[in-house]
DNA sequence: TTTTATTTTTAGATTTGTCTAAATTTAATT
DNA sequence: AATTAAATTTAGACAAATCTAAAAATAAAA
């Protein structure tokens, strides 16, 4: 079964909205989507016939087993054109969101599964959240992004945002890999690129592009 | 001024219909679309008053100044989407039209221009067809491409079909580049790859991707 | 626990792109 | 030139996704 650009949209929305406890409602739906009550419940009549979700009127609506498959499908597709967006084409990490919206509607299977071999099974995109995998599942984020760490707070690394050759080559030569124990020392907003100290090592800078590819934990007596 | 992806398929078929003189008809563009000549009809209506085209009924339609440069911006949209299929992600050169199909209305400018820098400013798709640039050029097919070429005709190369750094490698390896001379002395239709004579050199097979990469022209006592 | 306010749903219309069937125009034949 | 055939357009309808305005259900307040 096939569903439109609208109707995936829709689903993805119920999804991010879906936090635990509790169902979504129907203005918070319009809100996220940017149109009215009433067109969302007209299409939640139309999903409920398709069985990607439970709805009784009034009640507010929550995902089926099969519409949660299809939006863990839609979040996949989004979070790897983000993740091409910046590692292939080299868009800034700020401005791929948009270009996503478009992409994730592709239909195409084949296409997303050559696109995550070519990238490299990346487990997190751009802007650091996870990219569920065929099956749907995601890696859990006790790791944050190394440019999201504080200063002087030595944190270990736990993950690599891509297993693509170029990113592999460039941390053999900077001497990082996962249980590298570091910290950051300095920040410079011009480029977003960070100062680090790494156990036996000068101090030295590294890029935007490679502190996002860089997932860390905080050291245990850190917390 | 932004079009549906219907609108732009009806621009593109129009386009691809309009062979140099005459008007292109009804009933050829609803064959090609798969559509009824009434939808056809209505159709044209819309566009003529988006200035896309000329047309009167009865008379047929042409594309106005306009439409030729959106028609050329979406051909130029698929063609480097295949290119980048084939190329990148390593798709059959004969199982992408469909997929580009759907991204070539991808909207993003920024996109297709980036991905036009990533691939290496290519100047012919994987079936041969030319690319048109960001300015609606494109390059003339003199030449033709490897794979068609007769037997034991001698043959001089005028270009390849991209300059992606893999390609240039084989072909530095393989001794070939612009202006080689050479024959192809058979074709194996398993594979489709071909056995070639360059002079100062033993016979050789080459892949059928790397004869798609390869556009030659006739030398002068040989056509 | 009534009354009031908020949320949600229904009713009826609109736009885009499509359809079938009937009417009209152009082209081809006798 | 009149008639038949083919191509094209109009008329009227439909499905998808949206809207506004009014009605109904739920939640909050007096």
């Amino acid at each position: 079964m096939s569903f439109s650009t609208t109707e995936e949209n829709y689903i993805k929305a119920i999804f991010h909205l879906q936090h635990a406890t509790g169902n979504v409602t129907t203005n918070e739906l319009a809100a996220k989507l940017h149109t009215s009550a009433a067109s969302v419940t007209d299409m939640l009549k139309k999903l409920k016939l398709k069985k990607l979700l439970s709805y009784e009127r009034y009640k507010g609506v929550r995902l089926s087993v099969e519409g949660k498959k299809l939006a863990l499908g839609v979040v996949r597709k989004h979070r790897l054109w983000e993740f091409f967006l910046v590692d292939t084409l080299q868009f800034g990490w700020d401005e791929v969101h948009e270009v996503a919206e478009e992409l994730e509607h592709i239909s195409s299977n084949k296409l997303i599964e050559k696109l995550d071999t070519f990238l490299g099974n990346p487990k997190f995109d751009p802007h650091g959240d996870p990219i569920p995998d065929s099956q749907g599942k995601m890696a859990i984020q006790s790791q944050i992004n190394l440019i999201d760490l504080a200063l002087n707070k030595t944190a270990e690394v736990t993950g690599v945002g891509s297993q693509s050759t170029e990113l592999l080559e460039l941390l053999k030569h900077k001497q990082i890999g996962i249980g590298t124990k570091l910290e950051v020392k300095r920040k410079f907003s011009f480029d977003h690129s960070i100062e680090i100290k790494v156990k036996n090592q000068n101090l030295f800078t590294i890029s935007q592009q490679l502190a996002q590819a860089l997932f860390v934990k905080l050291a245990k007596n850190e917390n």
